[in-house]
DNA sequence: CCCGACCGACCGACTGGTCGGTATGATGGA
DNA sequence: TCCATCATACCGACCAGTCGGTCGGTCGGG
């Protein structure tokens, strides 16, 4: 296994890099040649089109995301706390790689209405980890039920937004200021308290 | 005052009906003047450009939501209830406002970078109404201190998520399904007990 | 060892069509 | 007359995707 990045991924890293600064309709395929060292034509013959390299990018980055958050989970035996290493995680990773961020959250809809099978697709993913382990929290007795199918996604929203406002305002920072406040809301919003609560 | 629509405002309900359904970037402005008795100069006598046109558009269906939630909550003396009648406004008016929510929420990011601003103002507008009340709750003594800021955006951020599954699924039923279970987690969240609390 | 057929990877000028915006002029009420 | 209002034809920038062609390698037969 070399070192070196086989053409499909140099794409893929120019490509990742024009799509979180220009949106998805605002990148150029041009654009994305110019930053490869490679021609049109080239770049045609490893992805079909420019929809099919924006998702490929996207699975990428989600993959790569939920790998981490499903290693910093790993070791954790009750669900709350799973649930807030994840959240932990989640604010870290994004929190520091605005790109990356920017290009999750928000740059997949100037697709149009063709983004919306995969903004499913990659929140539900998400969802489906807190949803989870929020029933297996039921059954483990440490919160009351409820219907975790919405109350995932409300949670998923919630982080959505909070990034979202960072990424366009800067704040506030992800780690200390607002993951803090997520988990003691998020967690006694379904009955259950943070294990490190804040100061107040 | 006539009750006979001016040009402007016959020009914003074609707008309305176009960017909703096919998003800022791909609605054309050739299909907007269709819609209209109107040609596309007489449509740039009254707009400027295209992206003023969908602004005008959103302040318009934006202004309509935030007095219909003034309206409802005008009457409601404490905090608590307040904020209970604002979700259920918002979630019934765009729960039976596919267009409007469509518009609203989710289309205008084809608009790319330029839409940051916007939306921003937009969101704001709806987290400072949940902000206010959330400190008057505080002051009131009904929930205990936190920080109202990040909080009132989470709330933006879980109903904002809810309506746009619900958009692209067809589900949770807005009213009847996930207005009950927001109501009883958000504030659960954030130390308060929903009145009317779901069945199970 | 050599040669010719073949092939995957890659090149980049070009096309076809779309679409926001404009130039120019008509119309009609005050 | 004059100007707000609107109509029509047109422009030109932009861009995803195409296509004829190139080039280095390799494989098999002689």
């Amino acid at each position: 296994m070399k070192t070196k990045l086989t053409a499909r991924d140099r794409i893929m890293e120019a490509a990742e890099v024009v799509f979180s600064e220009k949106g998805y309709h605002d990148a150029a395929m041009d654009e994305i040649v110019r930053r490869t060292d490679m021609s049109k034509g080239g770049l045609y013959f490893h992805f079909p089109s420019k929809e099919r390299l924006f998702f490929a990018v996207m699975d990428h980055l989600g993959n790569r995301l939920a790998e981490r958050i499903n290693a910093s989970i790993a070791q954790e035996s009750s669900a709350i706390a799973r649930l807030e290493i994840a959240l932990t995680t989640v604010l870290e990773s994004l929190g520091k790689r605005r790109r990356l961020a920017k290009l999750l959250l928000v740059q997949g809809y100037s697709m149009g209405n063709a983004f919306e099978k995969k903004r499913i697709e990659t929140y539900s993913r998400f969802a489906s980890l807190i949803k989870d382990n929020l029933d297996l929290a039921v059954e483990e007795g440490s919160i009351p039920p409820l219907d975790t199918e919405i109350v995932s996604h409300l949670w998923v929203g919630a982080v959505n937004e909070v990034l979202i406002r960072w990424l366009y305002t800067g704040k506030p920072a992800p780690v200390k200021e607002a993951l803090p406040v997520l988990k003691k809301i998020l967690l006694r919003g379904v009955g259950a308290e943070a294990k490190v609560s804040i100061g107040g």
